[in-house]
DNA sequence: ATGAAAGCGCTAACAG
DNA sequence: CTGTTAGCGCTTTCAT
């Protein structure tokens, strides 16, 4: 910036007002500012802006696995909302490693962001601790916990298989069992089981059904498997809800090579509204939450909240999820 | 740092080294300064040690879709290579948009990236202007592009192509057709399908039947939506190869539908070898590029270019890539 | 519309 | 093993 600024015959500052558009800078003066950054391939140092002006322009983003599409959903979607605004996202993976979070959380708080979403999870006592310490604003998705950290942009996992099981019961099915959830490591998985058990209780059905799929994340072998395993101990089965709907498609698909009906012999319902319930044969039954929706609420939240300088009551943002019923339970 | 300097009783610089890990600490000295950071819930600050140490510890990434499970297992396997020697990853998107990626670009390099990783695409001019001018690192992954910028680290989707259309030649097929890859914006698709013709070619074969399949990123429904278009317009073809796994499998899902047999009524191919394809019935017949292998041979090539300080020769790491045959074309 | 001085929080370089 | 000094590249503040 000092080398612009003696070729130009002005001043750092001047150079420094000319690049952020500050608008009492000769227009002139700006032009030729510019030219001669250009010329010197001069670019930009976001970092030390950033310390002198305390202001990283970063937003800390934890995701369980970016390998997957409503997440990677979701993070686009906030990404979108985010840049807007003039800000980055700083995205890290724990991997469903309560253990990996924490570090990664301390590694990210360290650049000094300027606001930190997290998939809701069970976090350490020290990733806890952190977040309670941090004054930054802190932001829990994909679920709606009891206790949250501070704002939480999601929706209830266990109302959402509530509903599924309503539908299936309307439907007259009575012997249903739910496939994946078992896995500590994921909580949201955990949520929907309950959310199973829960509405089973509530409709005086057996929830006793409950077939493990594995560590998480669970995948679509990860269903097929789960569909042996629920043949052989409870083959009076009728319906099966199921984890996501990648475990759902791996039910579909034993099931025709099984020689199975979907729905005539068994209903299948799954979770997430994923593309390939959409095109499946049959296509799937599922909830939607709108992943790509919370992470641009989560972005107008952030935006809201680092506008204000005082610090503002806890925001709870409920996502709106639809029950989407197709051939798979028809 | 300042603070607990002095709430210890000791220099600025003894906090630095002690928290760095400096070996010339003495160890109660160090555990003291650690408690009392820890008791003032003292954050350090890894944008003024950028700053000063002209290392920012960022590694920039560019990728078409983050939303697409092969670039996100890329990206996951480049996070660990690098993550193990300090380097965290500045993710954007490019949306399968040049101008976008133009955009990120110049960004990103605010940031003073200590690498840069793109996936190969068509850049603009002032892209490739950028790409020039920098002195960091500049890999292109995903593709062996015929004029690399500097590094690569990726394989022939041509060539891939080529493989597949062998294989169904050798099994007899003559009627093949190509579904996707006319997109401007996704060069990948683009390589494939010029694979295809120039194999058909070589085999002396009707190299015309080529299925739009749609703007990229296609999916699932492009291709269900692809195969009615061939039918339609060339009903005699017995075999098609698909731009991706995603792709074939709504050629598959279409086919079940109308009471179309695969292989027995046409023999179908996908490419990347996506979950899907392992779980499929039929199961798809693909090319494994080893989405995660292109990940961490990059973050190995970063590593190593940036341990040694003279700018190295241009690398070409070449991905090994498997044809793997399996029930939808056998 | 422009400039001079000071400083953000850390660490290289040197000294002891 | 520890401390002092200076400075990374920008922007805030105050002055003109």
């Amino acid at each position: 910036m000092a080398d612009i600024a003696k070729a130009v015959g002005v001043s750092a500052m001047t150079v420094s007002r000319a690049f952020r558009g500050d608008e009492g800078v000769n227009p002139q003066t700006r032009a030729r500012i510019l030219a001669k950054a250009e010329e010197l391939g001069y670019v930009f140092d976001a970092t030390a802006a950033s310390l002198r002006q305390n202001r990283s322009g970063f937003v800390a983003v934890t995701v369980p696995s970016i390998n997957n599409a409503n997440f990677a959903e979701t993070v686009r979607q906030l990404s979108r909302g985010l840049s807007r605004n003039g800000l980055q996202i700083l995205l890290a993976n724990t991997e469903y490693d309560p253990e990996e979070e924490e570090r990664l959380i301390g590694q990210l708080l360290r650049r000094k962001p300027e606001a930190l979403v997290l998939t809701v999870g069970d976090y350490t006592r020290r990733t806890r601790q952190m977040l309670r310490a941090t004054r930054i604003p802190v932001i829990e998705i994909w679920d709606l916990p009891a206790q949250p950290i501070r704002h939480v942009v999601g929706f209830s996992n266990t109302a959402c298989i509530g509903r599924l099981v309503d539908h299936l019961v309307a439907s007259g099915y009575r012997d249903i069992a739910f496939i994946g959830g078992e896995s500590p490591r994921d909580p949201r998985g955990g949520q929907r089981r309950r959310g199973f058990v829960e509405a089973m209780r509530r409709h005086g059905l057996d929830d006793t059904r409950l077939v493990p799929a594995g560590t998480a994340p669970v995948g679509m072998a990860e269903g097929a498997q789960a569909l042996g395993a629920l043949l052989d101990s409870q083959p009076e089965t009728r319906a099966v809800v199921c984890v996501s709907d990648l475990v759902a498609f791996g039910v579909i698909s034993e099931c025709q090579r099984r020689g199975i009906g979907i729905p005539g012999d068994l209903a299948v319902a799954g979770f997430g509204n994923y593309e390939i319930g959409r095109i499946s044969v049959p296509r799937l039954t599922t909830i939607d939450v709108h992943a790509g929706s919370i992470g641009s609420k989560a972005a107008d939240l952030i935006v809201a909240l680092l506008r204000q300088d005082s610090d503002a009551a806890p925001a709870r943002i409920e996502i709106q999820t639809d029950l989407i019923v197709r051939e798979s339970s028809a």
